[in-house]
RNA sequence: GGUCUGUUGGUGAAGUGGUUUAACACACCGCCCUCUCAAGGCGGCAUACACGGGUUCAAAUCCCGUACAGACUACCA
């Protein structure tokens, strides 16, 4: 039996290496154009780890005039969920990661197809093949046991742990031992037959780390698992060379399995890529840093961010800020333009873990929110709340234009007021603006709390509201009636003298406010009256007392 | 244990051997604006380059060691 008639006898493929060799040409791209690719496990959810890693595959690609396609790596068939790979596209979809080929919702995209892993298995077997024809894979017959074993005498000799060396027992098995063993029914995997020595150090670049030297790999890691499907190394080298990735973009996770990477794709003959680690985006757990954990936080699905009310938008901006900190500083200085404008480098990118920022990602949305326009609002907090707070959401449909009007509160000039941070709080910002939810604890009363005189201010001033008026005379009537009633119209005037006055206009300003809205912190009172009118004034007027 | 990576003020983070007296942002404090809040303006704060050696005319930046932190160490990805 020759090697050929050996690989035929170990693995059944319908075809040929070089068959797949030439179905997947090379491609054809402009200089400097980057070939990049999301490679999630269909777990049915979407890691705030893998939209980050999402946005910089997607804007390094776009941004170069690439290509960005989205593969599925369901190799581990114990993880597969149902409908897991529509849930990811979705998800990715709505923060506007978007992918010019692989898999998608109506079929798949490309030449270089198919792009679901579990579907490449007659590809992975033809070259895992051509590894056992040349010598440098082997099938190996050990069991989970014998390698506990192992992995126990060389803890406590202290020795490397892994299939190597003297070690790796299958390695020594003739052709003939193995021929009987697979006649005889003996299960196996495939294991590459790394030539490596580790005493030899292999110079690296990473795109975003820059140098660095790794020890060679010599494990004789699995490559064809027992189901038949490949493992994610090999999986990795042989997709990302035939599908023509340049870069891969990834977490930094898999720095430390990188040795094998290239030992696989100088076994397989085929171009080693350029890598980019991305940092690990981390949490502060109690003064100790940690990788976000999907368990331990609920935000590490980036469906969290949804039911939060937190706009999409704002989480890809926070994305942006965390891949390149001058993003900011950039936006800040040219407001009108989108992320997609800004050139997104890999040296700028964090090298050590990336702290999560809750409040920053608050305050991004705070200042994302404050840029929309009132209706863009209404639209967006009717569609939060119908998911997600039916009382607030018939609040809005019934009184559609009053919420606008509402949301336009300081809007829509130079500097918007920016207290909407999310969806889910925007009754807490305007409860006390529609009858139904107005049913206050208690009055936030500040320095007048006497009721003959809070009841005299409403009079005195109700007598002289004009809905009509402007802002300015608005504001005149008011300092007029407080003046009558012995507070200072101007606050100047009440610092140099406070005992001059029973107090000063913010003062008589806030019983006014509170008196209508129980609150003694609100947005421009002028514009909660002009909402009201005098009818809704006078109904809060008498409910104060009673 | 082994391998790899990282360590700059309270926090995040610029910085790629010499205009660094180390940006900037957040936080905090003060003042201004002001009918409250939010926002905005101005200023202040901080004993910041983990430690110890070395290379150099010159080191946050390059090299070596130590400490600490993290990742990885599956027939998971």
């Amino acid at each position: 039996m020759d090697r050929k008639e050996y690989a035929d006898f170990l693995i059944k493929t319908t075809h040929d290496y070089n068959y797949y060799l030439d179905k997947y040409k090379k491609r054809e791209l402009k200089e400097g154009a980057m070939v990049t690719r999301l490679a999630p496990s269909p777990t049915g959810m979407v890691h705030l780890g893998s939209l980050y890693s999402g946005f910089i595959d997607k804007v390094m690609a776009s941004q170069s005039n690439g290509i960005c396609y989205l593969r599925i790596e369901d190799t581990d068939t114990k993880r597969t969920v149902e409908n897991g790979v529509n849930t990811i596209i979705d998800s990715l979809n709505k923060f506007g990661i978007t992918f010019d080929e692989g898999v998608a919702i109506d079929g798949e995209k490309g030449e270089y197809g198919p792009y679901v892993q579990s579907k490449r298995e007659d590809i992975y077997k033809a070259f895992a093949k051509k590894l056992i024809i040349e010598d440098k894979a082997y099938p190996c017959f050990c069991t989970k046991e014998d390698e506990e074993h192992n992995k126990e005498i060389q803890t406590k000799n202290k020795e490397q742990i892994g299939y190597y060396g003297r070690w790796a027992k299958c390695r020594k098995l003739t052709m003939e031992d193995v021929i009987e063993k697979v006649n005889n029914g003996d299960k196996y995997i495939i294991r590459l037959k790394s030539r490596g020595n580790p005493n030899h150090k292999i110079k690296f670049k990473d795109c975003i780390i820059g140098k660095m030297e790794i020890p060679q790999n010599n494990l004789d890691i699995p490559i064809i698992k027992s189901d038949g499907l490949p493992t994610y190394h090999f999986a990795h080298a042989v997709d990302d060379s035939l599908m023509g990735t340049t870069h891969v973009i990834r977490g930094e996770e898999w720095l430390p399995s990188l040795d094998k990477h290239i030992d696989l794709f100088e076994s397989l003959g085929f171009r080693i890529p350029k890598y980019a680690h991305i940092s690990t985006l981390m949490v502060d757990d109690n003064g100790t840093r940690r990788k976000i954990s999907k368990r331990k936080d609920p935000w590490a699905d980036v469906n969290y961010f949804h039911k939060q009310g937190i706009p999409n938008e704002a989480l890809v901006l926070y994305m942006a800020t965390l891949t390149n900190s001058n993003f900011e500083a950039w936006q800040n200085s040219n407001k009108d333009k989108s992320y997609k404008d800004f050139e997104f480098t890999f040296n700028k990118m964090s090298k050590g873990g990336t702290m999560y920022d809750y409040d920053k990602i608050i305050n991004i949305s705070k200042n994302f929110i404050s840029t929309l326009k009132a209706e863009e609002v209404y639209k967006r907090a009717l569609k939060y709340t119908r998911e997600y707070d039916r009382e607030m959401y018939e609040l809005l449909v019934k009184y559609k234009d009053y919420s606008i009007g509402i949301f336009n509160i300081e809007r829509e000039k130079r500097k918007p007021r920016k207290d909407i941070a999310s969806f889910n709080d925007i009754k807490n910002q305007t409860w006390y603006m529609y009858d139904e939810l107005f049913k206050p604890q208690k009055y936030e009363w500040g320095k007048i709390t006497n009721s003959d005189m809070i009841k005299k201010i409403f009079s005195e001033y109700m007598d002289v509201y004009d809905s009509n008026d402007d802002q300015d005379e608005w504001f005149k009537k008011m300092k007029k009636v407080a003046e009558s009633l012995g507070f200072a119209p101007e606050m100047k005037l009440y610092r140099e003298n406070p005992d001059n006055y029973k107090g000063s206009i913010a003062d008589f300003s806030t019983v006014l406010r509170v008196g209508l809205t129980s609150k003694s912190m609100t947005p421009d009172l002028y514009e909660i009256m002009k909402l009201f009118g005098r009818e809704k004034m006078e109904k809060r007027i008498v409910k104060i007392f009673n």
